[in-house]
DNA sequence: TGAATTTGAGAAATCGATTTCCTAAATGTG
DNA sequence: CACATTTAGGAAATCGATTTCTCAAATTCA
């Protein structure tokens, strides 16, 4: 049997209210005898059994991760595990305990949270971007129970998110090639639907504005985000008529098409075009030339999603809406020749398991 | 307040004994009560507390993933992720709970595995292969802890772990260009040192000898694990007196740097050279061809961990020592013209985070 | 010195389930 | 019908902490 807080009580001779007090810091017991009771606790390797405290304290000291969770997922968005990392990290500071709960349909997402909020089997709840649905943000509403998701969702809710600022991607991105020197900048490879990329590229066309440069219609140029589609869509912009000096790729993918027909017309990059895409996969680190790129910072989002969350939870009262992070930017060669660049040395994907 | 099971026995007109028995479905009450005294915890919304019942029950449904986790660890290893996908898919199953606890640095993992085990905070423990040491070992064995290992140690120790095996995956690779008419056979990419490299090298050789088939000595090129490094030493390799027909390639960096060097000669894939790798990385789903790899299964390696650590939760007598799984082949067309290929649609990352 | 106040620590209730008896009623048996 | 045997369900202890209330001892103050 483990030694419990009555053992303790005994062997110090002192009751277990009183042991209990030193665990707790109560201001009634006196220095000498917390000393006593913090020796005997030792020396029995006395640990509190966190159930019977949390069951007593009606807490769990955990907060629940939901997401979908399916094999390979880390293959379609390597951003996941990245964000819970930065969850953790926060969480384990403060003696929180981070599970993951995975659903594998939206459909799955009400009732598994329902249960956590019925249960009472965690603190809080963080909501991934792939398990929110307007039923689920009115829940977390309504039952007023400490979460946060993250990203923003696509309709209105006067839920909590935090989600990065996709408007300023496109502002960062626009003005660092400015500030290269480039002025004839292209845009190339979302659709007009995609909300992101509409973000982006209006915080690149807002730049533009500012500093007065022309955008002309033929550099903004849709598609898919394969690397075949933006292939073409490269070699459609090298045949303009005036020729952009530098071009923004809506991703990693889109830019490593971009490149390949770049290379094809033999162009040096980035004397005579420039590149810089958005987020920052572990493809861009075996890119020739590695791309700048705006990357979200997603581990730092995680850490201050939890930190919001734990605020949250300390203090009910407090009403944070929403918060936005900044994106950064990783200067690599595809916009600073060699030498000037500030790379961040990348690490190649370890083989074992 | 919530409901308790309390309120559930006053408004059903039992005692709180028959409800905890309704509950865990006791042969001493009739259907009929059971069915009255469901319907009133339907009616009054109840659910148990499930933190009075564990502990009442002294378990946790907790199961710890203990891990080396750091920013951007997604990138530096894409595996990480999906194994802890599958060990969360089983403990979810059978209603266990999830939680990650990280490390930063290996000196730490013993001083968190002991915390775990003294306060009880979980049933189990699953412990990655960036968190293992020889003294971690020797303290699970000698607490009785019940606990799996994601990974061989490199050490000796009688220590329940899980992993892969390379050897097999060797065999696996030489087998099925044997199969697909290949004779010439070159091995690219791995240190002498690597004893992953080495037992999948000796895999090959295996079915070489086998098959009778001669690997001349300059068909093994050693090397690091860049795409630079592999460039060159597929450019020796194609310079070899007698051409080889198929390379296996180390990794997809690895075979990203051989392609890159076969197209330079303008050969065909796979008429000319057929090329296979280990691993899948999300890489690979844009390299052209795209390659044919043999892939640790760490998803299933994940379920089958967790199917494990359960098994001997509940029945502590069992002595599982240490467990393999097979490598899967994913056929694409580096080894097989289009058309003929199996491949596995490839999903592109989502840029939404 | 005696009264008032502060301090230190214990007794007991509590949290919400489970579980072990135990008993009354129902049923079966000769 | 009397007795033995099931059956159904309740009373109470328990798990290991926390917390409130209480009180004796120590200290301060007039």
């Amino acid at each position: 049997m483990a030694v419990t807080i009555k053992d303790v009580a005994r062997e110090a001779n002192v009751s277990p209210s009183t042991v209990s007090k030193v665990m707790n810091h109560s201001p009634s017991i006196p220095e000498r005898t917390v000393k006593h009771v913090q020796e005997v606790m030792e020396r029995l390797h006395y640990f509190p059994n966190l159930q019977a405290r949390n069951f007593v304290r009606k807490t769990t000291r955990n907060i629940a991760f939901v997401t979908r969770l399916e094999p390979h997922i880390a293959f379609a968005n390597p951003h996941m595990f990245d964000i819970l990392c930065g969850v953790q990290e926060v969480l384990a500071r403060k003696d929180y305990n981070l599970s993951i709960v995975g659903i594998h349909d939206l459909s799955e997402s009400m009732a598994t949270v329902e249960r956590i909020i019925a249960q009472k089997s965690a603190d809080g709840i963080v909501v991934h971007g792939s398990a929110t649905t307007r039923d689920l943000t009115n829940l977390l509403i309504e039952s007023k129970f400490p979460h946060i998701l993250i990203g923003k969702p696509n309709f209105e809710s006067q839920v909590c998110w935090i989600d990065t600022n996709n408007f300023i991607s496109g502002q960062i991105a626009a003005r660092h090639l400015c500030e290269c020197g480039f002025k004839k900048i292209a845009f190339l490879g979302g659709t007009r639907e995609d909300k992101i990329f509409t973000q982006r590229l209006n915080g690149f066309l807002s730049v533009m504005a500012e500093k007065g440069l022309n955008v002309p219609d033929e550099f903004i140029q849709y598609g898919d985000t394969s690397s075949e589609c933006s292939f073409g869509l490269m070699n459609k912009l090298l045949a303009c008529s005036v020729r952009p000096d530098a071009v923004i790729c809506e991703d990693n993918t889109v830019a490593f098409g971009a490149i390949r027909s770049i290379h094809q017309h033999s162009l040096k990059m980035p004397e005579d075009i420039a590149l810089i895409c958005f987020d920052n996969y572990p493809l861009s680190e075996i890119m020739d030339p590695m791309p700048t790129v705006v990357d979200i910072n997603v581990n730092d989002m995680g850490m201050q999603a939890a930190t919001l969350l734990l605020r949250k939870i300390k203090n009910p009262e407090l009403q944070v809406q929403t918060f936005t992070t900044l994106p950064v930017l990783k200067i690599r060669s595809s916009t600073r020749p060699c030498g000037t660049a500030s790379a961040a040395p990348g690490k190649k994907p370890a083989k074992n398991i």
